[in-house]
DNA sequence: TTGAAAGCGCTAACAG
DNA sequence: CTGTTAGCGCTTTCAA
């Protein structure tokens, strides 16, 4: 890319302003000039330089996204969303791949910072005193996703975890389960473990039934630890007639550990699972999952983005039950 | 970020051009310079822009990734490994979901041509002769994944579909599976097609085995294709032992519609697939898989291209097949 | 070991 | 409607 500005405004015999206006779309120039200016970029093949746009005018037309992990269905499908409505936009998403890990995410939120992002995306990850006050520093729109913290003015876009949970477990209740197991993320993690356990119980209690802290096995979000999970709750020998798995993936541990086990679903066990990504669909039985909207989730967030929103509003995003084949009816 | 170079090098008492050094790990400063700078950066919260660097240095630090569909576990997977080896390197990555659709695209090879990317790299696509023009044109290193092209002279990093797919035909062969089907993409999807195909023919022909037309389905490489082929399949009565899935998700499909009508895997029916992603893995029965090193290629691709490397060589990565409990052995 | 100064390629007043 | 010019915040000679 040898071409620039200068030579585009030396071929078409004007200046370099009157360049500069017609590749922004401003005004001031006769149709004449703008045809001969197109002209002489095509003709040069003129590619203006994004760094150079980006230092003048303060805008680098890049967004970051800081993500736990690429590989989950879920943050892929939630990339999909917000890189539809970037590209949109005209704005490029840089993905930064945090691992979970504090040095790292550190190291990815100085990187965006050099870069001059327009805006970044934090996605379901708890925001620590570290991230927030630094993101915080930056000045630009920063939008949480799948999380959310009350204790920075961050606007952010996630569903109801405790009423999800709720109403999934009221679900299984509805189908006349009464001893329902619950494969969830770590009590510690206030966002996606706590919430979902406490709405769990709540729909238990709300309804009279009986339950046990042993009800409840803990995993990590992962199939593997679905299928431990379910090896634990099925040693316990509860006598469950459902089991709701907090995510996919873990849900299909569980199906996983029972079909090796010999036991069918629905016929010996029902399962619902939380989230709804593709993995629910792509197994047998299909699982019936508490839907939320990724893609759209994704879209929400990128949305606020591109319209500069700072204010720390809460986007809480519709869930609902998606009936498919994991769940028998006992009523 | 209001604070920039000349603020540092006024607060320490030095030009900026020494500062530039230091930030830049160059010579030419005392050691004492050096940390009177390095408290002056502190003290300031100092971020040199990277804007700035980029045009004054014609360095980016960006690299961008073209690749039809994130969602899949194909491509977050490549993504990852690309992911981890850029960071590494100190290089960002902007993605481009393209859809498989050509205006898309090129729109997208403009935006990170202007972007000034470092680098890119072209994921699972053909090599239009538009893009290949395109990206010949920009001078940068650009690397093709799970794809490549005599036409153009870029480095390509893949696995052999043909001998791979050969290789688990004569898997399934070895198993004592005379009558074997197959669920393939496009016959003219020149890359993931129609070279599986014919490494599929070549295995039955070099067995001696005889074979139809109709014991190949074709699909578009994901689930719901994978329903339809497999019904294709077993409507057309072929009598088949084992089928050969030319991707994860069409075996996943496979698999619903055989658990749909009462049929077993592998009793009745033996499924082997290509890719072996986690989507093997987390179904029941897990599925034995012709296993393509994904992670290992976006690494690969991506340290050719922080090598800065042009030359059209192919890297050819190892297959192998993974056994699960998907085929059953006849002999 | 250091600094001055000329770009890098563009945007955005400002002047005409 | 158009051009001039001063930055934007760096890197990189070239001199000292």
């Amino acid at each position: 890319m040898a071409i620039n500005i200068s030579d585009v405004a030396k071929h078409a015999g004007v200046s370099i302003a009157t360049v500069s206006r017609i590749i922004n779309n401003l005004d001031g120039y006769s149709q004449k000039t703008k045809e001969r200016v197109q002209r002489a970029i095509e003709e040069l093949g003129y590619e203006p330089s994004g760094l150079a746009r980006g230092l003048a005018s303060n805008k680098s037309g890049t967004i970051g996204v800081l993500l736990p992990c690429v590989t989950t269905r879920f943050s892929s499908t939630l990339l999909r969303g917000i890189e539809r409505i970037a590209h949109s936009k005209g704005y490029s998403v840089i993905i930064c791949n945090t691992d979970m890990n504090g040095e790292r995410t550190m190291s990815y939120l100085r990187t965006l910072s050099e870069k001059r992002v327009e805006g970044i995306l934090f996605i379901s990850e708890w925001v620590t005193d570290e991230y927030g006050e630094y993101l915080a520093k930056l000045g630009i729109p920063v939008v949480l996703v799948a999380t959310h913290t009350t204790k920075f003015p961050f606007p952010s876009v996630y569903t109801d975890d405790f009423q999800a949970a709720y109403d999934t477990t009221r679900y299984l209740i509805e189908k006349g389960h009464t001893r329902i197991g619950l494969i969830s993320g770590d009590v510690k993690d206030r966002i996606a473990g706590k919430p979902r356990i406490d709405g769990y119980k709540k729909a238990l209690d709300d309804a009279g039934l009986d339950w046990q802290e042993n009800q409840i096995a803990y995993g990590d979000f992962h199939f593997e630890s679905g299928i431990a999970a379910m090896a634990m709750l099925d040693a316990r020998s509860l006598n469950l007639s459902a089991v709701f798995a907090t995510s996919d993936e873990m849900a299909l541990g569980a199906l996983s550990y029972l079909h090796r086990r010999g036991m069918e679903v629905p016929n010996d066990l029902s399962i619902v699972c939380y989230d709804d990504t593709l993995d629910a669909v792509l197994t047998h039985p299909a699982l019936t999952a508490l839907h939320q909207p990724i893609e759209e989730m994704g879209e929400c967030a990128m949305d606020l983005i591109c319209r500069g929103v700072t204010e720390a509003q809460k986007l809480v995003l519709e869930h609902f039950i998606v009936e498919r084949d994991s769940v028998r009816s006992l009523v």
